[in-house]
DNA sequence: GCCAACGTTGGC
DNA sequence: GCCAACGTTGGC
């Protein structure tokens, strides 16, 4: 199983709009690099959701519930998307500033490329996150 | 709201 | 195939 972490502006499609539809669409990215992670999306990974723009921090959990297929959004069946359900959310929210000053987390992709809005999470990187948001002991 | 960083497009 | 122009993302 592979961890990951996907963005979206919570004025467009929050954490709350995910759990208001339980599952849904990861529509709308149009960016190779983005995409081919999609494309490597297994059912089952887990998924951190982070609130760009505004916010600026992982708020909860989603997991993929199906893999990629064309994105209804796209008029180019080449954009790709995979459906996700919202888990649980982080008791605290992990906030970017937390993340840039944390010697554990100074290589993630949200550090280092911060447009890209579909990147890959190590397991280390994953299960500290978990602690810092609350859910791991 | 600004703009730096980055990706894509298209003329040559 | 280069690169200038343009569009988009997302932190600030």
């Amino acid at each position: 199983m592979a961890y990951w972490l996907m963005k979206s502006e919570p004025d467009v499609f929050g954490w709350d709009d995910l759990v208001a539809k339980g599952t849904s669409e990861w529509d709308g990215v149009r960016n190779y690099q983005a995409r081919n992670f999609m494309r490597d999306m297994k059912v089952e990974d887990e998924v951190f959701f982070y609130h760009s723009r505004t916010g600026l921090e992982i708020v909860g959990i989603m997991e993929v519930v199906a893999p990629a297929h064309p994105d209804s959004t796209a008029d180019d069946p080449k954009w790709v998307c995979v459906d996700v359900r919202a888990g649980q959310p982080l008791p605290r929210p992990v906030a970017l500033d937390r993340i840039k000053a944390d010697p554990a987390l100074a290589d993630m992709v949200l550090v280092k490329n911060s447009r890209l809005s579909v990147q890959p999470v190590t397991a280390a990187e994953w299960r500290h996150i978990l602690t810092l948001g609350g859910l791991q002991s």
